[in-house]
DNA sequence: TAAGTGTATTATATCACTTAATACACTTAA
DNA sequence: TTAAGTGTATTAAGTGATATAATACACTTA
């Protein structure tokens, strides 16, 4: 559960799941969040590597990731840059957001609640969360 | 991907998650959907490991965990039953739900829209889902 | 007593994840 | 040209979770 800055990306990396994982999510929700900007140069994958002491390999398969998600692109020898389109981002905070909600609706359907239950258990959970 | 009935209970296994975990999220499912009778005998370690054409170390582990969460009861030569207490498994499911309402607001928190629009998209997504 | 329960143990196999060490190709700046 | 910093690739090894296998024990019921 440690909190780690590295360049201008915030990290959390706990043992709940894959170390990758973990750094792939949290950047792409970063990029979402807006906060990296559009065409920045995020921390290239040895420190990064270094500063969350771990290996190179780990970090280089959540970039993979990230640029097959078509957020980044890399330029081999200058570093890993995020991709420099708002257009896509905000495609790709939509197509976020409603796997989200899938997902969520997937999980509670059938579970014998009205809809209006549902909404008010939302309602109180927005509440003391905040 | 295969959709067996063990006894009275509907499982569908697959290679996405945890075999044991599976077991545990569909029958714990199944007894808040009241898919399951409170008190009823549910499929012996063996048969259901038999059927599933698994190891019964799995089953148990599944069966374990069932237990644990409190809603079944197991007595040594009779079989596994579904703990009789309609109470609790009402409080059970207010708890699951909670768990999802959180578990998808802190996904979607920081994504930059607005409760309106979460409201719409879910809309949207129950009108395609069904 | 026999058959059917849950339980426990030990051993083994497989896979995902991670680390480690090393090498190569490219870009930039000294 | 050279050195340092990039991304990339490969091979090997370690670890833990998951699953299987075989076997034995304790209990309940018919």
């Amino acid at each position: 559960m440690k909190e780690h800055k590295v360049g201008s990306i915030r990290l959390r990396i706990d043992f709940s799941q894959p170390i990758y994982e973990q750094i792939l999510d949290q950047i792409r929700n970063a990029i979402a969040k807006g906060e990296i900007q559009l065409g920045e140069k995020i921390p290239s994958v040895r420190q990064m590597a270094h500063e969350l002491k771990i290996n190179p390999n780990t970090v280089m398969r959540a970039y993979r990731e990230l640029e097959r998600a078509g957020l980044t692109e890399k330029r081999r020898g200058q570093g890993t840059f995020i991709t420099a389109s708002d257009e896509y981002v905000k495609k790709f905070k939509t197509k976020l957001l409603e796997q989200y909600i899938d997902e969520f609706l997937e999980n509670i359907e059938g579970l014998g609640f009205s809809w209006a239950d549902v909404e008010e258990y939302v309602c109180k959970a927005k509440r003391e969360g905040k």
